[in-house]
DNA sequence: ATTATCTATAGATCTATAGATAATGC
DNA sequence: ATTATCTATAGATCTATAGATAATGC
């Protein structure tokens, strides 16, 4: 792997262990056993690293996002569709930790992400018109579906965010990726009122898959 | 005011024009026009303002979640919650936009956040039980009930991220109370399949006050 | 010749404290 | 006497660059 590969794939790997905000270029730098001067020459500063970190994840949720034209949705693309989308912000969960400092301190980011949470926007909502062209869910008007489209962003790009400060012991916050796609369950709560009694029971059941299994924390 | 006092108050303003992160002790003390050494005679450190802020902003919130036990819950009741949760947030930004590090860095901050949490989803679930002995909306089981409960407050809290991320303008964001209280319809949103046929219709028009009036950017 | 890397460091912060001095309360 | 404040600074980072050196490609 070339030098700036590696110093993406390791600021990567640091940034989801630590967090973007512990991690400097320094411990960059010495965690790939090269010199910071190094990390300079391919690199102008940690806003660039991250920028491109960004187009990576940016690529891979557009690919699993990807609609198709020719058919009809089928729960096995419902239930892919939430899979990947999960799998992609564990895979960059560094990214919604910091995010709003981060746009803060970058303005190309800035438009590129709100650009980018536009066109996921756009997704969910196609997705859910064409879950009710299937007969999953009922038809909604177009407001309606909008609102929606956007609870299951806000639930989506938060629940890691929950998990983290809420559920964690005091041991501090060790996360997994099965905990993290508990999202699931919290993003298939929301549709259950809309579900046809044809898709119900199965809609139900993919649900389940996905329920915590350890008990919440007393309430 | 006292000293104590005043830094308290300089603090949280600091942090929430400008966000926790880039508001160091030295700010403060020169926003104040007092020393440094003074600022540090008051407080052990930043984390110790922090968690004092914390102190307060929990205080508000458990103020503003009261729940009558001699009465059935009114639409009123359901608006000045929806209303206050969304003062307090406005009035405390600046805590939940960088929760994840200031919780990694005071354990007992993270404790304390943790049970605070669980109890505003007790209080949401609460209110959810209650607003189904008032008729308001149907009755739930008491799973459904808590994952409704816990979708609320993920959309409650990320509310803020969401327009600061993904709606704001290439300018910088600037974020107006108005604006944060449109998460209100999102969170109404939530309701609409539970709202029964005698009430729905008040809860509707409750809704329609907090539709955002501006359009979103195009998706 | 060009590309990649290292050494060394200037300059900018930031935190937190020691020790002196001023203000206040009894 | 005690409480509040200031001055001055040590020590710890971190960013980013200049300039030297090594490695690579034609």
């Amino acid at each position: 792997m070339k030098t700036r590969d590696k110093i993406l794939f390791s600021s990567l790997e640091l940034f989801n262990e630590r967090g973007e905000r512990n991690v400097t270029t320094n411990h960059i730098a010495a965690h790939l056993a090269i010199s910071p001067g190094n990390l300079y020459y391919h690199f102008r500063n940690k806003s660039d690293i991250i920028y491109e970190i960004f187009l990576e994840y940016e690529a891979l949720v557009d690919y699993y996002l990807r609609i198709p034209d020719d058919r009809l949705l089928t729960l096995e693309d419902l239930a892919f569709y939430l899979e990947s989308v999960f799998d992609g912000l564990w895979s960059y969960r560094f990214l919604h930790r910091d995010l709003e400092f981060l746009l803060d301190s970058d303005g190309r980011l800035r438009v590129r992400y709100r650009d980018f949470t536009n066109r996921c926007l756009g997704a969910i909502n196609t997705i859910f018109a064409k879950m009710g062209e299937a007969g999953i869910i009922q038809g909604q008007p177009e407001e309606l579906r909008s609102a929606m489209s956007l609870n299951v962003w806000l639930v989506i790009t938060n629940w890691m965010a929950f998990l983290r400060t809420a559920h964690a012991s005091e041991n501090g916050p060790s996360l997994s990726l099965t905990e993290l796609k508990q999202g699931i369950y919290q993003v298939l709560t929301l549709e259950i009122p809309y579900l046809t009694p044809g898709f119900r029971e199965d809609v139900m059941a993919l649900r389940e898959k996905y329920r915590p299994r350890l008990p919440e924390p007393a309430v």
